[in-house]
DNA sequence: TGTACATCAGTGAACGCGCGTTCACTGATGTAC
DNA sequence: TGTACATCAGTGAACGCGCGTTCACTGATGTAC
């Protein structure tokens, strides 16, 4: 936002105060994580008494709900660039580069990647404000889902369509043009996309990979291929 | 174990209070998660003064580590008790049994499943003690691996053959007569399971599914299919 | 343009709490002769 | 079988630390006339 008549210095103050005490938080968050996230030391960090951070911040947890709401939006705004940038592309190049763009932010981001997608921080309910920014990723995702040509192979009938109903929320979510099994295909390649990263983020593929980023490519490609989102160009 | 001769009473003390610290500290864990795991709860919790603990325990983190040897060791027990019952079934029925072993625990157990497979505890470095523990719930998968047969769809040729290298440390675990294919998409399934798994249980699919337990049904059913572990038998 | 008042930012002390870990000590259990 | 000594279990006090949140207060910024 541009200085504005409107704006006073004391809400510009606010404002760059507001992103000074997330961002500080954010640091904090990859050394203590989550549940070590202090209210002190962020004030510490800043040089105010810890008793200032209460007219910014209502609370620890409302702490954790901006930076929850940040980094959401972060990973949600890399993912739309990708849609842009290759919106003329075919299916299998959108999944490739979206699958490699959400990896690349997470791995330059572990511990923002871990706050959205690892364990929920015990007692902290996330509020509904967080909605929105988490949905965006998602929304990218079933984009591309509803892109897939009719005669794809995603669309083949699946083994057991007589669970269909179990994901009755997730049509509501989808555009009515998307079918079931590309929808079930792309929610299991979703899945297999973040289990695949937890793995790695998390050390469960310690000792078995040695390249990541190359598996990461075996891995999308394989993904796609295998679960018809993605067809073979030769 | 029986009480021997060559057992004292001390000895028999010590097992049962370690079991019981252990005992404390897993169901704490459960309500304050691993990083808010405290020494003097689970003394609390056990009408002992807070520095009798550490005659049986070294220091929280160590406490930590007999935590999560069991619950990974629980885990393999279940995997194994479900390996040992279907050791004569076609791998379908293997796989599938296999998935909802796993499930039914993690759901039981969702609190032990995020210490295993959710965020790594910040400043926290598993030490190697834990490994043999962690390996058991996988080798009862490489070894199904090993029994899919010789002209399964599972062995259709990868997408992305040349980048097998990525993968050394795995073939390397694996027994020697697994394919490469087989083994990649085993791994890739094995992700997708835990990926489903981790997004049912951190609440990531809120909303879009209805019921998870059928949900489960439809997704092993379509990832053995899907990467070709399994074949309809129809 | 200047003044009177209201609003907001930031301070520092305090409340009440919890933590991991150490240490000198008492009393019980085990062992060797 | 009984005694002397060594080992272990458990205590309670203490050290030094950190935390979230509240509250009365001072001084600066904004607003209405």
């Amino acid at each position: 936002m541009p200085p504005s008549a409107s704006r006073t210095a004391r809400a510009i103050a606010r404002e760059q105060l507001i992103a000074a005490i997330v961002a500080s938080a954010r640091e904090q968050l990859g050394v203590v994580g989550p549940v070590g996230l202090s209210v002190r030391a962020v004030a510490r960090d800043l040089n105010m008494a810890s008793s200032a951070l209460y007219r910014y911040v209502a609370s620890r947890d409302d702490l954790l709900t901006l930076l929850i709401v940040q980094i959401y939006d972060e990973l949600g705004a890399v993912a739309e660039a990708c849609e842009a940038e290759c919106a003329d592309a075919d299916v299998s190049t959108r999944w490739l580069t979206l699958c490699h763009a959400v990896r690349g932010w997470a791995v330059a981001h572990p511990h923002d990647y871990a706050l959205l997608y690892g364990t929920p921080v015990p007692g902290y309910a996330a509020p509904a404000a967080t909605i929105p920014a988490a949905t965006r990723v998602t929304s990218v995702f079933v984009r591309l889902l509803a892109a897939i040509p009719e005669d794809s192979p995603a669309g083949r009938p699946l083994e057991r369509p007589d669970l269909v109903g179990s994901i009755a929320g997730l049509t509501a979510f989808a555009p009515g043009t998307t079918r079931e099994p590309v929808l079930v295909r792309g929610l299991l390649a979703w899945s297999a996309v973040f289990g695949t990263l937890s793995f790695e983020l998390f050390g469960h593929l310690e000792g078995a990979i040695t390249d990541y980023s190359r598996y990461a490519d075996l891995a999308f490609a394989q993904l796609g291929a295998d679960f018809g989102l993605t067809v073979a160009t030769t």
